[in-house]
This record gives C-alpha cells, sequence and structure tokens, in this order.
DNA sequence: ACAATTATTATGTATATACATAAAAGAGTC
DNA sequence: GACTCTTTTATGTATATACATAATAATTGT
C-alpha cells in the first residue's frame, strides 16, 4: 500500500508552516500531489479535506486549493458537563437543589427560546459542588412540552442536567460567556463576596421540535475556561 | 449514483435525534446499513465517520458504533482576530500602541512558553479600539528568535496580532478564558471603574520550531464570547 | 464591446475491491 | 480461575474508476 493520508496530511502541513507553501498561493492540484507523492487521488483528497476542515487551506471546486490568508482556525471545546469537569479534576461530585417550581417564564428566557411570553416552564435552581466546596451556581428554565415528566422527576441523586441529557432530545444551541460581578444570591451560593469577578455561561438548547431549556450557570471565582486548538 | 453521505448523515441524525437509537446503544454496522439503504460501505463511512466527528457517534474498531450516551459535543470558536471581531460588528477598528520595550521575559511568561527564565523578548502593551471606544486591551510578549524583526516591525498601521499573522509560523497553541477583576492600569485604557468584572484571554502560540509569543488580553466591560454548536 | 453560451477543469462524491488494524470473543493451557 | 494464543469481525484505509458539480476560461452571437 502507498502512502496514507496522514502521512500526505503531514508533509503538506509542514509545507505550509515552512512557508514552502505561502499563504494565499494556489499549491499544485490533487492528480499533481498524487502523482508526485506516488499514491492516489482519493488519499490526496482525504488529507487536503482535513487540512481545510482545520483551516490551514481554503478549496473550491475548479479554482483550486490555496493556502488560508489568515490562517482563521478554529478552537474547540468540548461542551462543559459539569461532573466531567469536576471529576477530571480528581475532585468528588455533587449537587444540592436549592429550590424547584412550575411558573411562568420570565420574558427574558421566553424570547431567546423562541416561545410565546408566559409560556409555563419549570424552573430549577441548584449548586454543583467540587469537594464539597462550590463550583457552580445554576439557574435553569426547563420547557415541559419539550422534557414532560422534568416537573416530576427526582433531582436528588441525578443533576437537572443530566436528566435531560438522558431523557430530552438535543439538536442543537447556543452558548455564551462574559464576566460578572456576583449578585448576593450568587455570591451567598458560591461562598464569595459580593460584587466578585465571576464568570458567567448562558447556553440555550433546542431539540429537534421545541425548545428545551434555557440555563445560566455561574462558576465560581477562579474558574477557567481551556479551549485546545 | 445511489444515495450521497449527507442523506445518510441526515438519516442517522434523525434516527438518532428521534431516539429510534438509543443513547449508548449499538446501531446497524455499515454493511448493514449500506444494504439496508442501498448504498455503498464507503458511503455509509463517510457520514458516519462525520457523525462521529460531530459528537454524536463513538466508534471503536470491533466493538461497533454507538449512539453517545452524553452527546458530548463540540463547540466550535473562531479564533478570536479582533480586527474581525469588531468589523463584524459593524464598527470601526483601530488600535494605539501604549509601550513597546526589548527586556527580559518575566518567569510566568517563560514558564508557560517553555523559554529559559531571562529569555530576552520584545513586550508590547497596546489597546484596540472599536469605533474609538476601547475594546481590548493587549499585553504581549514576543520571542524574538520566532519571530526576528518583530522588535524593530513599525505597529501604527498594523497591530501586533496582524504582523504576527503575517511574519511568524505558526503551528499550535492554547486559549485560556477567565473573569478577572480591573487592574489600574487595564481600568484606566478600558475606562472603566478599578475592580469592574472583566473577561480575560491569554494566549500562547508556538510555532512549528519555537515559541512564538504570550498574549494576555482584557476585553472591555460587557464583552460576550459567543460559541455555536 | 458586451452579454450569453459552451467548454474546460479541479474538486467533490459514489462505487467495488482489497487489505490493515484494533479489539472482542473464543480456544486452549497451566 | 487466570493466563496465553488464535480467531473473528467491525471499522479504517488505499486504490482505480466513473461521474457530478461549480467555477473559471473560451467562444460565440449580437
Amino acid at each position: 500500500m502507498g502512502l496514507s493520508w496522514q502521512h500526505i496530511h503531514a508533509d503538506a502541513l509542514r509545507r505550509i508552516q515552512s512557508r514552502e507553501w505561502q499563504p494565499g498561493a494556489l499549491i499544485p492540484n490533487e492528480e499533481a500531489l498524487a502523482k508526485e507523492l506516488g499514491c492516489a487521488r482519493a488519499t490526496v483528497n482525504r488529507a487536503l479535506r482535513a487540512l481545510a476542515e482545520e483551516g490551514w487551506l481554503e478549496r473550491r471546486r475548479k479554482a483550486g486549493t490555496r493556502v488560508a490568508l489568515s490562517p482563521k482556525r478554529r478552537a474547540q471545546m468540548a461542551i462543559p458537563v459539569i461532573r466531567q469537569e469536576i471529576e477530571a479534576l480528581g475532585q468528588q461530585f455533587s449537587h444540592q437543589l436549592i429550590e424547584r417550581v412550575t411558573a411562568p417564564m420570565p420574558d427574558r428566557q421566553c424570547d431567546a427560546l423562541g416561545l410565546p411570553a408566559g409560556t409555563i416552564g419549570h424552573h430549577v435552581r441548584s449548586l454543583y459542588l467540587a469537594d464539597d466546596r462550590p463550583f457552580a451556581y445554576e439557574d435553569r428554565w426547563v420547557n415541559l412540552i419539550a422534557a414532560p415528566g422534568f416537573d416530576s422527576c427526582p433531582l436528588d441523586k441525578i443533576s437537572p442536567n443530566e436528566w435531560l441529557v438522558q431523557n430530552a432530545p438535543f439538536a442543537n444551541g447556543t452558548l455564551e460567556y462574559w464576566a460578572a460581578a456576583a449578585s448576593g444570591e450568587q455570591a451567598m451560593h458560591l461562598d464569595c463576596a459580593l460584587g466578585t469577578s465571576v464568570m458567567v455561561l448562558e447556553r440555550h438548547t433546542f431539540g429537534p421540535d421545541a425548545p428545551v431549556t434555557a440555563m445560566s450557570l455561574t462558576y465560581a471565582p477562579g474558574h477557567r475556561l481551556q479551549l485546545r486548538i
């Protein structure tokens, strides 16, 4: 067998990084590369397609393949699942239910989820702990249409997030982070001073048919969001 | 021709989201699916591989393909290039050089970049503006070995980041966000009160041969980091 | 000169075939 | 049972071939 597509991938990446293929320049076409490297065109295609997905190359039919001008590379992040975040740190995960109640959803959440104002939802506030120290404070509204049974599920052993992951269909969503000053409620539960700088994650989740949940997660001070490139 | 891999992809995704294929369950193998759907195994492979990359499926040789238990899907983020961030908001990008000096790099940056303590670097502090309002404050150390000429490049028209993107080879790096209270220096340049909650991005960039730069970027209050899933 | 049409071409995809490889399952041994 | 070794098997990859498609380049018509 000839070369693997990973070889071609590595070789092409080397040429890009060494500037043998300059930013913006056209590179040889698949057929030429295949001939030069002694493999099939499909193999070259596989390698170049991967490089394009990684942001190193830009490909267009007929126009050819060129090195990305500004390597607008993407960082990838595993969507945070708190239990895993905590266990990855070698700490003990636990959670506490603070309050749960079925009530009309605030306008802000209705808007974000695309639901009519005043839609009834289930509101859950809870606290996640790592080694019994506060890790994050969660404020969540759940659309009972998309997640029937959520209002009557036990939330002592399993966290709201885990119940939803297991029981509600999930298609896509949004994720947004910002820095905020801890509110009184947040400061109390996270065991920090009022106004401490904390990271907030707001997430909206949509199922294939209906919006599922709007969640805001306030991390304890010092939390870091790491992305790998 | 038979079905396209996008068709298979969409059909499989539908089965996952409708829970016809339950989380954790094994799905039929490629050959069976190819036969059922009336296409070649390679086509099924392409579709399932894509779904695995997106986090919906977990595949292992011989063990087969199963629906991801917790769909630990990945969010993707374009690595922030400030000019683009600002121009995407429809605002005018500009930047101001605050100070540049060649000096021994602090231990913290040397450690992070894997350079011996006391390595000489070029230190640049600058401010990015959107419509002439402060957008972010940048504090950057550059390894002159990896980016020769950086200490003598003009930084009035072009920003440090842009110069480096165009002139220094770039292989990989790290990206880390957290919430902090604005320091006096940061508050002054970002035109906010001391201690205001701000988002900080720290980024380390490595070339194929040597570390390139350690950067810390403090965003003006209110900045939001949006990720798409 | 300019618009509309056609030809060309690089990438994109589908297919059959063959073999590689990892990991599970089974067989055999102590 | 615990341990090897072998077999089986689903995914992973490489290949040749054929055709699809989009975008450019060339050509034609006015």
